[in-house]
DNA sequence: CCACTTCCATACGGTTCCGTATGGAAGTGA
DNA sequence: TCACTTCCATACGGAACCGTATGGAAGTGG
């Protein structure tokens, strides 16, 4: 079993980065080996097809993502209101977000499958939203409501303007905080 | 001069169309034509190349959505809270987005120039929620977060599972609207 | 150190697409 | 009707990429 020169994840991080910047088209065999410095000879034995790395590629990342929810949940203890203002501040946080996250979401608009692996995180995100928004208000519609505004947030972020004053872009997070952790 | 049988309209219509679903990347000449069950002859006529094609698509885009928000200043009346009740209906529609926005949107990550774009769609945006938020709340802090809280629901909507059930959906909608009218 | 497996380089055929060149069809004004 | 312009079909060269085939390099167990 002799080592690979260029193992698995080389390929999907490589992977990950053409996905995030030129969607699920952009990433291309030959390309992708020129990046990594190689040739093609690799990804054909590990991967078979392309097909199948992109596959690899979702797995991957859906596999993150669930990761990233666990350790939200269990780094943080306090009541809601202090997990919130901590996971707010990761969420508001300009590219803590998985960099292919987004392309992801829009290829999940055309496929099907793809469109599934978005839905299963964000049920999984949801969830944890609920269970903390739930202790803040008893109002059911008002914990969905918030729910889905932070994932709002959380996904569209990379995708507004900045706000030219870091001053005030604090400003604004903390009085979208405050809007949030009302009763 | 002979009248153009496959006019610069189509050629832009269908270009959103192939934008929305796979990025610019996917906004090929050739398959362009065939969609229009032309060849591409006419396309290079009128176009010149590729580029200048994009270019056109995204002139048409942010012309478009120029238009989008002074036809929502104009066509309401009533006051702030009126006018957001109605926005916010136009907003968390789904299917009410410029199909191509999304995919314009995580191009303009990569591309600054096509970035600069977007960048002054939303500052339109933003600016005229300012106005109505401002009418709403005194704090400066709060007008900006909501004027922003809002326009990430816009940008998120077509990214976000649907609700399963339309009747919670539309509840939460209202839920959403209440959190934002609040003084 | 040698047979064997694992991993990769190289070369190739086939496909898709870009952009150009050229001629013809179709409409327009005199 | 006829010269002229506008618009498009067709054919072509070249580039990028997919997937396969084949052989060689590099480790690994006996």
């Amino acid at each position: 079993m002799a080592k690979a020169r260029t193992p698995r994840q080389r390929w999907i991080e490589e992977g990950w980065r053409l996905l995030a910047s030129g969607g699920p088209d952009a990433v291309r065999v030959e390309p992708l080996a020129a990046a990594l410095d190689v040739t093609k000879g690799g990804f054909y034995w590990q991967f078979g097809d392309r097909r199948s790395f992109l596959d690899a590629l979702l797995d991957a990342w859906e596999e993150a993502a669930a990761e990233e929810v666990i350790t939200l949940v269990d780094q943080h203890g306090g009541d809601a209101a202090q997990r919130l203002t901590e996971l707010f501040g990761v969420v508001s946080d300009r590219g803590r977000l998985q960099p292919a996250e987004l392309a992801i979401r829009l290829w999940g608009r055309e496929d099907p499958e793809v469109g599934a692996r978005v839905h299963r995180v964000d049920e999984r995100r949801l969830a944890y939203l609920r269970d903390l928004f739930g202790e803040i208000t008893a109002d059911p519609e008002q914990v969905e409501a918030r729910s889905r505004g932070l994932l709002a947030t959380y996904v569209a972020e990379p995708l507004l303007p900045p706000h030219p004053d870091p001053a005030v872009e604090d400003a604004v997070r903390r009085a979208h905080l405050a809007l949030l952790l009302r009763p």
